[in-house]
Order: structure tokens, then C-alpha cells, then sequence
RNA sequence: AUUGCAAAUCGUUCUAUCGCUGUUUCAUUUUUAAUGAGAGAGAGGAAAGUCCGGGCAGCACAGAGUAUCCUACCUAGCGAAAGCUAGGGUAUUGUUUCAGGAAUGGAAUAAUAACAGAAAGUGCCACAGAAAAUAGACUACCUCAAUUUAUUGAGGAAAAGGUGAAAAGGUGAGGUAAGAGCUCACCAGUUACAGAAGUAAUUUUGUAAGCUAGGCAAACCUUAGGAGCUGAAAAAUCAAAUAAACCAAGGCUUGAGGGUUACUCGCCUAAUCUUGGAGGGUAGAUUGUUAGAGCGUGGAGGCAACUCCCCGCCUAGAUAAAUGAUAGAAACCUGAACCAAUGUAUUGGUAAAUAAGGUACAGAACCUGGCUUACAGAUUUGCUUUUUUA
RNA sequence: GACUUGGUAGCUCAGCUGGUAGAGCAUUUCACUUUUAAUGAAGGGGUCCUGGGUUCGAAUCCCAGCCAGGUCA
């Protein structure tokens, strides 16, 4: 399973009790433009990560393009989550996490995921800082 | 051929790899859900704005009245309704043309119209101006009186003046102290009646009245016709929950309180009202939810809106919200530059069947008919500008 | 999804039963003071969100659009 890059409805952050408490206690790594926050589960659910992205109306006016700039997210995300995930898995834990998209302009895929990487490289080196 | 405007139709396609959401078949695990594999499906003409309709759902409904909201030239047609289509009338504006010295008038044509009523009533019309809608007396005009002889007072008059968006019919003659539709002639408009044309809106002719009757209803309003209220976060079921439950007091058929979902009358009502006490829980799932005033090909009718018939099809169903990412190719459009190196204005390379760039507006959220707004480009039709040929 | 308010000076708001657009704060100049503040006086500053319509005349009435809020179980 994990040699595939899979991205399901299972993976998806949807409890909106979840994402209250996301927003109360979670811990925030800002990389413009976006910034994530997290924050470790209380209750597992046999799932590693659960995982949303939210592109604000302020910021990007259209529904059309707020859509687009969602999919190139989930899509580099998808891509690029796999020593993410084999480092939770080596640890133990599970993570309910979000992603804010902060610029007013439409950013090209590439720049994106370069963007992506990044910040979850940040991400996993804060965790396993975390586990020690 | 070309310029612009309007209307209608369409509004990118294919391949590879990796993914997303439903449906369905098979297999495995295991016991009603996962995982894997296969098949097949997956945004629009406006999905948008939420400006009008309808379905559907809940609540209400003996009945009457009021309020509120919507519609508004005529005829015919279409449609479930909203509304749409065709033709005609009237008004305004533009263009062309004819008549004329001009003002202006006639004809044709195009666009626009929230195009019922201002003679049912109320209200408003700033500033300016004497006066702004029952007319009115500032200057100038006329008569009389008084005297200080160029002023004052009383009256007449609505002709002249300037102002204003708008000054209360126009021209001429008579008339008079001066004047006035005061009277007359011609012209213009208004209302009533009658005749003619037309299904009608309306047009037109005559007679009478009379010069009154200005504008604003996108001011209140009147007339005619129509509309119960609330919206899918409606609503139902399951799970959870003693929760419209429990305890105490008051109120009672002479109707208090409550209901009648904007109000009044009227009607209905005792398990249903009022006050106080104690006191939780949920933030999920399924249905609603996609087979319908449905879509497509073909035929028939109609100028059109649209209707009828035959055959075929099942056609998104997400919910922090799926329908995508990357690479390549094609199609269409614009088209004279583009790439690399350095010495930064030169060199080298690729380039006219090309280089390079671009492909709009925009994302379903119960469904659906219209209206409005946004829109690269293509095609068709009508009108139009300029040029060429006959 | 459904419903509903508002947009006026640099800022906060009046004006909205149609008739020259105003207040407070801020800002500019002057006076007072050794100077500043405070105080006093005088000014400047407006596409009344945009476009059309009704009207003699529109910030106000009507229609369409743009932008910014608010409510719901």
C-alpha cells in the first residue's frame, strides 16, 4: 500500500470537531505561501494522517480558481508525503493536519510543490526533534 | 471584398503515466464492511446574479374585510406559470427624402418605451419672478378724488415688460376710459354626441360646448386582474436522549390565556395557557437526491414562440465539498521575431505551409422554465460604412 | 443554499417625505506663547460606489451591475 500514492476520502480532515481543536492547541510552521498546522491525535483511528487544505475567499475571489489552486495542493501533496509517512509509521503516532494558502495570486504547479516538499521536510524533522 | 451593430448556433480534441467520487461484476480477507482487479459514468451556456415562476415539503385554512406585494396600449398565438413570439397602434429620438425663403409640415425607415388613469381626491413644483395653478397688480396703462403739480389714495384691467423647466390658446379685426374670447373670422388643441374605416388599440369627418382643463402617479393614490405563509439549514426515519418529559403554584365554558404565521371581526379550544423550580443531551448517519412539463436523431405543422409523431437513451451526485496533475501531439487564432554566447551591441543558430505566443467567461450543491449580467474565437442571417467591377 | 443591510471629505457619521452637500476629528495658514500643547480665527478638501432611466432638476425615486458586512440548525 504504501509504494502507491494514494490520496482517499479516509485521508481527508472532515470532523469539524477535529478542526476546532486543530485550531485551538495546534502548532503552526509558516513557509510563504502557505502555512500548516498540526497536531497529534488523541483518539487513533488507524489512519496516519488526516489531511485538508483551505484556500481562503479573501485571498482568491473565484470559486474556479480556489478550486484549482486546491487540486494542484492535494496533488503535490499526494506525491510527496511518503517519508512523512514512513517516519509516523516508524514512530507511531498519527497527525490531524491543515494547510493555508496565504497568497492572493495563482501560483504554477511546479512552484508549488517545490513549496510542498519543503515544508513537510520541515514538518518531519520537527516531529522526530519531538520524539527524542 | 471590407467596417460596425443586432440576433441565432457552437463554445477545443486526442494519447501516455500517476490519482479522485459514485455505480456494477468478480475475487480475497473476514462477517457486512474493507482491500484488490475488471467494466462503465463523472460541470455550464451561462452551472453566476438570486430578479420573477412552477414542482416538492412543512405549517395554516368555515367565512368576511383591511393591509402588503405583483402585473398594466391593442389583436392573435404559444406556454403549467412567469413570460415569450408575430402583427398593428400611439409617443419620442435619429436618418433619408419631398414641399417651403425660413420657421415648419408631409412621407418612408430604424431604434426605444415601467405605453391604464392627472376631467375621483390629496400633495409637491426650489431659486428667480409682480404672480406657480381657487390665478396674480411690481413697473408701465386708464378713470376718479385730493392736493405739495408730481406725488398720494381708491378703483379698473390682464393687452406690454423682465424671470423661469413651465406664465394660463395663436393671428387679425371690432370694441373700450384703458383693456380683455368681451364679440367675430381663420387656425390649434380638449371633452361630449353622431357618422365612416378597423376585430380592437386607434384614425378620420361633422356638430355642440367652451377657452376651461400646466407638469409630476419610477409622490400618495384610483381602476382592472392576480397572489395563503415559510423554504432542502424544508421535512422524514434511525442512533442518542425520562426532555412537547418532570415537580410546585395560578388560571377555567359569564371564554381569561392560547390558536387562526401581517392585522381586525368572527370562529375554535381544557392533555394544549401563565409563572417559578430542578435539569440534561445532540452537532452524526440514511432518505429527501436525481426517470423528468427529461434528453437526442429523424419526420410533420407554424413567419416565429412552440406543438405533435416515430425510434433510441438513462445521462454528475460531491458534502472542509470529487471531475485533476505532468508530458507530448493535433486543431484554431495572433503573427515577426525567437534561442545561445559573451566583449552589452555584436557574433552564431532557427525562422514565412515557419519562430514565438495565446485558447474567453467561468465550477453543479433539491429539481426545473424564464429574465439579467460576463464572454477568446468560429459559423450563419439581417441591416450598415467604405472601395472595386458590371 | 436561503434571506437581508449598507457604500457620502483622509477617518467616524448626518442629510434620503426630490431644489446650491453638512457636523466632529484630522490637515493648512494666522493669532496667543520664549517654544510646544491647549485655545481662538480663517480656509482648503467631494466622480455622494459604477452605469442607465423617470423628472425642469436625482446623494435622495426606479432598474441593472460592483464591493463590503450580517442572519439561519
Amino acid at each position: 500500500m504504501t509504494s502507491k500514492f494514494n490520496f482517499s476520502k479516509k485521508e481527508k480532515l472532515k470532523s469539524i470537531k477535529d478542526i476546532e481543536q486543530l485550531f485551538k492547541k495546534g502548532i503552526s510552521i509558516h513557509q510563504y505561501p502557505f502555512r500548516l498546522t498540526y497536531l497529534e491525535k488523541k483518539e487513533k483511528n488507524g489512519v496516519l494522517i488526516n489531511f485538508g487544505v483551505s484556500v481562503p475567499k479573501k485571498k482568491i475571489k473565484l470559486a474556479v480558481n480556489r478550486n484549482l489552486i486546491k487540486r494542484r495542493v492535494r496533488e503535490a501533496y499526494r506525491l510527496n508525503n511518503k517519508a512523512l509517512k514512513n517516519m509516523l509509521s516508524n514512530s507511531g503516532k498519527e497527525l490531524n493536519m491543515m494547510l493555508i494558502y496565504g497568497s492572493e495570486q495563482i501560483l504554477s504547479y511546479s512552484e508549488i510543490e517545490g513549496k510542498i516538499k519543503v515544508i513537510l521536510y520541515r514538518l518531519t524533522e520537527s516531529c522526530e526533534v519531538d520524539s527524542k
